[in-house]
DNA sequence: TGAAATGTTGGGGCG
DNA sequence: ACGCCCCAACATTTC
C-alpha cells in the first residue's frame, strides 16, 4: 500500500495546520500536490479581478514552500473531475485528499468529484476552513440560527482545538508532472492599475499571512476595540485576504491571540466575535444558498430601487462628493482592500442615499476586493441593506459628514486618498461644500472642477429612503 | 456596529 | 427673592 495519494490544493493555500496535508503526510506514501483552476465551476460568482491576482501571488508562494519537500506544484486548468481523473490516470494514485469548501458552488463540486471517483479511489474530505461545520451549532429545535447572539453564545461553549504545525516531512512523487505555468493562467491580466500598487502593500502566502497576524499582535490587540474604527490608524489585522484564501486559518488566529496577556483580553474577544461573524455568514450562506442574489427578507424584493448607472459610476469611482466615501472607494480601488468601518459607510451611502440596490455595491466589492469572499460579503451588503439576517435596522442611515468627523476627526483618511483636499483645514475637511469661498480658494479647490459638490443632499436623501422603507414596511415577514 | 426629533433638566441672565 | 426665558447638556423616542 505505497501508491501515490493526490493532494488537490483549495483554499487551504498553506502548509501549517492544513489537518488534510498532515494527514496526507502521515501516510508516508508519495505525494502529488495539484491546483486545478477551474473557471467554469461557478458561473454565477468567478472569481473577481482582485482576487486573481492575489490567487497568482499565492501560488508562486505555495510553490516556493513545496520545494523545501521537494514537492512539485503541479497545475492544471479546466473541469475539476476531468482533471483529477487524468492526474490519477497519470500517476496511479489510489487516493484523493481535500479540504473542505463551502460556498454553493463548491459544496456541489465535492459530490460530483466523490461520485465521479469513489469507487475507483478512496476520497477523504477533511475541516479546516471554517472553525465550525455547517449546522454544528443549531437551535434547540435544530434549525439554523438566524439570530447572531445565540449562534455567537453557542460557538463559545465549544472552543476551537489547537493548530497542527506543518508536516515535518512530506514523500514527494519521484516523476516530474506536467505542469501549466502559473503566468500563462494571466490572472493577474485584469489589473491594470492596480496590480502594480498591490506589492509593496500585501504579501501573498503563508509567510505574508504570519507576518500579519505578528504585526497585528505586536501592535496590541487590547487596543483593537477601539482603533478598529479608526480608518486613519492602522488599527485592524488585514488578514482577511490571507484568510480567505487559507494562507492561514481560523483556528491558528484563534489560538495565536487566545494565549496573550490579560490586558489583551477585551481585544482577544472582540476580534474572535469578528471571527465568529465568518462563521455565521457562511452559515447563512449554506442554509440559504441564494442568499448572494435574494434578500433575505422576501419583503424587500418589492423596495423601490432607483437604478442609476451615472451616481453608481460615481460612488465607484470616489466622485460622490462626499470626502469619507470618496476616499473609502478609491482606497479599494488602489489598494484592493478598504476599511471596514468605511465599508459601512460607503455601503449605507450607495443603498439608503443613492438607493442603488446593494448587489450593485457587491458585486463591485466582489470585483475590487483582494479580500472577496462570497459568505462575507453578501451577509455584510444584505446587513447594511437592512433586509439580511439580524441585519441593522433600515432606518438606521450613516451620515457621512458625522462619521467622518467621529472616525476620521483629523481628516487624514481623506486626505491620504483624497489629495486634491489636502489642503483643507480640519473643520472643513468632511464638509468642504460649507468652505468659505477664501478658504477653498488658499486650498486650491474649486467645487466642481477639482472636487465634485455632493451628488445628493444627505438631509433630503435619508428622508427618501425613509420613504422608501415605508413602501414595504408592513408587506411580510422574514423569510422563513 | 445611528441619527434626528423630541423631551427633560438645570444654571444663569434679567426684569 | 422670584418667576420667566433661554438654551446647553443630557436622556428618551422615533425613524
Amino acid at each position: 500500500m505505497n501508491q501515490p495519494l493526490l493532494f488537490w490544493f483549495r483554499k487551504d493555500l498553506r502548509l501549517t495546520d492544513n489537518t488534510a496535508l498532515k494527514a496526507a503526510a502521515q501516510t508516508g506514501r508519495p505525494i502529488i500536490c495539484t491546483y486545478i483552476l477551474d473557471e467554469d465551476n461557478d458561473l454565477a460568482w468567478p472569481l473577481g479581478k482582485a482576487s486573481r491576482w492575489w490567487l497568482q501571488e499565492s501560488l508562486k508562494s505555495l510553490g516556493l514552500s513545496l520545494q523545501q519537500y521537494e514537492l512539485q506544484l503541479v497545475l492544471r486548468r479546466g473541469d475539476s473531475v476531468e482533471q483529477l481523473s487524468q492526474l490519477i490516470k497519470e500517476t496511479g494514485a489510489s487516493s484523493l485528499y481535500f479540504s473542505a469548501q463551502y460556498e454553493p458552488s463548491s459544496l456541489t463540486l465535492e459530490q460530483k468529484v466523490n461520485l465521479a471517483l469513489k469507487d475507483q479511489i478512496e476520497v477523504k474530505r477533511f475541516k479546516g476552513y471554517l472553525l465550525y461545520e455547517p449546522n454544528e451549532n443549531t437551535t434547540a429545535e435544530g434549525k439554523p440560527y438566524k439570530v447572531f447572539t445565540p449562534f455567537y453564545k453557542a460557538c463559545l461553549k465549544k472552543p476551537p482545538s489547537t493548530a497542527l504545525p506543518a508536516p515535518e516531512q512530506i514523500s514527494a512523487y519521484p516523476e516530474y508532472l506536467a505542469s501549466d505555468d502559473l503566468l500563462d493562467w494571466d490572472l493577474a491580466l485584469d489589473t491594470p492599475t492596480w496590480a502594480q500598487e498591490y506589492p509593496p502593500i500585501w504579501k501573498p502566502g503563508e509567510d505574508g499571512a504570519d507576518w500579519s497576524l505578528q504585526a497585528f499582535i505586536r501592535q496590541g490587540v487590547g487596543k483593537y476595540p477601539e482603533l478598529r474604527n479608526r480608518p486613519d490608524i492602522f488599527g485592524t489585522s488585514r488578514l482577511s485576504p490571507h484568510l480567505h484564501f487559507g494562507e492561514i486559518s481560523p483556528r491558528q488566529i484563534w489560538n495565536a491571540i487566545n494565549q496573550l496577556n490579560n490586558t489583551d483580553n477585551e481585544g482577544v474577544a472582540s476580534y474572535q466575535r469578528e471571527l465568529i461573524w465568518r462563521e455565521f455568514s457562511y452559515n447563512l450562506l449554506i442554509n440559504w444558498p441564494d442568499f448572494p442574489e435574494q434578500p433575505f427578507r422576501s419583503e424587500f424584493k418589492a423596495f423601490p430601487w432607483h437604478d442609476d448607472d451615472s451616481a453608481l459610476h460615481r460612488w465607484q469611482q470616489g466622485q460622490t462628493g462626499y470626502p469619507i466615501v470618496d476616499a473609502g472607494m478609491r482606497e479599494l480601488l488602489h489598494t484592493g482592500w478598504m476599511h471596514n468601518r468605511v465599508r459601512m459607510i460607503v455601503a449605507s451611502f450607495l443603498i439608503k442615499d443613492l438607493l442603488i440596490p446593494w448587489q450593485q455595491g457587491e458585486k463591485w466589492f466582489w470585483q475590487h476586493l483582494l479580500d472577496a469572499n462570497l459568505a462575507s460579503n453578501s451577509a455584510s451588503w444584505q446587513w447594511v441593506a437592512g433586509c439580511g439576517a439580524d441585519a441593522a435596522p433600515y432606518f438606521r442611515v450613516f451620515n457621512p459628514t458625522l462619521q467622518g468627523e467621529k472616525f476620521d476627526p483629523n481628516g487624514d483618511y481623506v486626505r491620504q486618498w483624497v489629495p486634491e483636499l489636502d489642503q483643507l483645514s480640519k473643520a472643513h475637511i468632511h464638509t468642504p461644500w460649507e468652505a468659505p469661498a477664501e478658504e477653498l480658494k488658499l486650498a486650491g479647490i474649486n467645487l466642481n472642477e477639482t472636487y465634485p459638490s455632493p451628488i445628493v443632499n444627505h438631509k433630503e436623501a435619508r428622508l427618501r429612503a425613509l420613504a422608501a422603507f415605508e413602501v414595504i414596511k408592513h408587506k411580510s415577514q422574514p423569510a422563513a
